[in-house]
This record gives structure tokens, sequence and C-alpha cells, in this order.
DNA sequence: TCGGGCCGTCACCAACTTGTCATTTTGGCC
DNA sequence: GGCCAAAATGACAAGTTGGTGACGGCCCGA
């Protein structure tokens, strides 16, 4: 299974054929006719992409939209919006409302498909089976490898996810509730405190022989990778 | 300036509509109707988002944009494609091909410049709103940093905080008791001129080798980002 | 069962922040 | 020019916060 993906939309034709093309890319799709539900889904458990028709029973899609942005639980979830009204200006208004992209009726199913996996490119590098790069650092996530300047990094897993998490957010800070949250899993039982000393480790991992230190930290804030170093 | 925009367009008419559309945005732009310059300034000084179109001289887009991706100094940024090619089967290729987004000739301006916010909100959320200028000076919520005229500058939280109040509202005089209750909270128990102490110590941040003043005295009224300086 | 790697904690130390005060400087006013 | 109040400055001690080394437990494969 390579993600989750919900789809809002109340045209059953159109469901079974979109169903059809992400369940052959391997996504978990689940399904709701109806802006309400979707709402509660979504929140309840956030996919890692939402396509959402412009008419839909219930509220409308672009009042969904808003109102998953508003969420803090899908504020960053990629929404695609699917609609027959082509007007430039609705067109306008989905993607101010935070849409990601914004998909006229008729199109082709392939296409979709292709805009779903460059939305995740960018917000989910894992999914998309990408390389993540910042500064002389790559990682791949599909051999689970870590190289910085050609030299591959020996990292444990709780490192490897803790420095994958900043590399997705590349400059963003992390406070070490949320660098918890993230790496750790939301029902952690950790003393807040481990979290300094793992990103010690990454940095004695990836500051081989005076290579400049790519992870910053701010003091009573979190830590962030400094796109200085960058 | 909100950021770099490179445009690769060889249609001087479009290149014009363009730039006056992105420069009316902040953007400072950029342009080459050539694929190979294009390559050259893009890996020179990465740009904040590409506009590549796929017919231009030398390369063609779609290799542009291939190398562009290669490249470890632009893999990460942003690439849109503009085309008159509107076939299926291409706007396939120049997603899986690294795209971001691909919008097809003819096109709106308007709707181009919301795509183009809709991708940088993924990729460079500070540009897209979290961030806060005056004069020279900016501060990125997102990354918790200030910068003035490019070069980091380092602060405490207090004066973060401090900096962060007078951004938002700039040219606003402060009396040190507002002061206190925006920035160390209503129910302090702190002496008034501790304030002064701390002005001063935001000043010393941000004036470094003899920048102007951005922070003004008003005698036995309080401080405010002076205007002026703007 | 032993050994090594990984992990979470803790106690201690170093670095940085911060509030205060005494003193000097500045600006406005007569 | 002299005076006064307000603001700037320098210095400092106390308080926070983050970095570090070390340790014991756990899991897994040998």
């Amino acid at each position: 299974m390579r993600g989750r993906l919900l789809l809002v939309e109340d045209d059953p034709a159109l469901t079974d054929l979109l169903t059809w093309h992400f369940q052959r890319e391997d996504f978990d799709v689940e399904h709701t006719p109806d802006g309400d539900e979707a709402l509660l889904l979504a929140i309840e458990t956030p996919p890692d992409i939402i396509l959402l028709d412009w008419m839909i029973e219930g509220l409308s899609g672009l009042e969904v939209c808003r109102r998953l942005r508003r969420a803090p639980e899908t504020a960053n979830v990629p929404i695609i919006m699917l609609t027959g009204r082509g007007e430039e200006a609705d067109r306008v208004r989905g993607l101010e409302t935070g849409a990601d992209d914004y998909v006229t009726k008729p199109f082709s199913p392939r296409e979709l498909v292709a805009r779903v996996w460059a939305v995740l490119r960018r917000v989910r590098p894992a999914l998309a089976g990408e390389q993540l790069r910042f500064a002389d650092l790559e990682m791949d996530l599909i051999a689970h490898k870590v190289k910085r300047g050609g030299k591959t990094i020996p990292l444990g897993p709780t490192e490897f996810r803790l420095l994958r998490h900043f590399l997705e957010h590349p400059g963003r800070v992390f406070s070490r509730e949320r660098l918890l949250d993230a790496v750790w899993g939301r029902d952690r039982e950790i003393e807040i405190r481990t979290v300094d000393v793992h990103i010690r480790r990454v940095r004695q991992a990836i500051n081989f022989n005076g290579r400049p230190e790519l992870i910053r930290t701010v003091r009573s804030a979190g830590y962030a990778l400094d796109t200085d170093a960058a």
C-alpha cells in the first residue's frame, strides 16, 4: 500500500473509475459522497491526499476545503479539487482557498494520477519513493540509506526517522513535542529531553570530519535544518 | 520582494505579460529564452520557482526539467511547465519528469499566479505568508529566523518576540507598558525599564556595521518602527 | 546464553538569556 | 549655557536551557 486517499465525489460512475485507477496505483481508497462526512473522516484519520469534488451533497467542496485547512489535523493534507466549473474565477478561488491543484472535468484519469504523484512528491516524498536532499546530504528512502558527500552514514532506525522528518520540511522549526509526535508517534510516553539525545546522535553521525552543522538549535523553540548551511 | 522567479520563454509578448503580472506580485523576475542558459542561471543561483516553456531554443523544456531535477542545487526548486502541447500524454510526461504543475496555453495569467502560490505554499511556506518584512529586514516565523540584507541575525527568544511585535505593527508607537503586556505577557512582574534594555539588545543585533536605525525612540511615549527608514 | 547495537534516562556542566541597577549620555526647554 | 527628566549604556548575578558522558535495559542474532 502506497498511501491512503480520500475521494469525495457523488457521481457513482466517476467514483468507480477513479477508485479503480488509484487502487491500481496501490492506494487505499476511502470514499464518501457527502461533504460533512468527508470532514469527519478526514479529521478522524487524516489520509495522505484528498480528491474533492466541488459539487457534492452537504457542504460545498470549497467550504470543505476551507474547513480542512483550518483543522490542525488536516491543515497539511494535500487537496486536489475536481470540478465541472471551468471558469477562471472558480479555479483561482479554489487554489486560493488552499487546494493544491484544480482539475476541470472532463479529465483523464491518467493525468489525475500524475498530478496526485506530483503533489505527493512535495508533501510526502517518502510515499513517492523519492530521494531527499539537503545541502550535501542525500537520503534514499527505498534503500534506507543516508549519504553525505558520497560517504554512507550509519544511522539507527529512530535517528533515520528523525532526520527524515527534518528533510521533509527543510528549514522549519519543530518543538520537541512535535518531534515526539512525528517521529515517535502520538501515543508515546517518552521524556521530552530524549529528543536532545537523538539530535546529538544524528549530529554526531552526519558531521564527520568538520562538515558544517546542518541542524540548528532554536533556543526555547526546538530544532530545524539550517537553510543557511545549504 | 517575495521571491525570485526564473521565466524560460521565447515568445516576447507572453514574456512581457507574465513579467508584468509577477512583478506586481513582488517577484524578482529573471528571464531567458534559451534552455541551456536557463540551466546555467538556475544552477548558479537557484530561484524560488521556475516557469518553463516546453518549446524553447536550445534544449527542450522537458530536457531542461530533467536536468534541473538531477542537479543537486536545483533538485528541490519547483517547476511549472507552460505549453501549447495539450495532449494528455505530454502532460503526464511533464508531470512524471518532475514538474510540479503543467499549464496549457492559452491560460490566464491570474490562474498561473494562483498556481504558483499553491506550489510555493508547499515548498517554501515562508514565502507564502508566514513572513514579516520591514525595510531590508525579514523575519521568517516558520524557520524562526531573522535576516537583514541577507545576513542571518542571532536573537534571543525575548528579542525575537519583541521585534516580531514591532514588525506586526509597523510604524505604530508602543509604550513600555504595552510592550510588556504584548511581549512578556499580561501577568508580568517586571521592571518597566527592562524594556529599554531589550530594545537596546535588538538594536545592537540588527544594526550591524552602520545600517540605519529601524527602531525610533519616541520620547516620553515609547518606541516604534521608523517608517522613514523603510 | 552471550554480545552488540540501539534506546531512553539522568546528573552534571557549559553556554546563553534575562532582569536589574548604577552611571552616563541625550534632548528639550528656559 | 545650564538644568532636568528621560533614555542609553555597561556590568553583573541569577536563572534557563541545551549539550554531554555515562549507564542500564532490551532485543535479536550468533
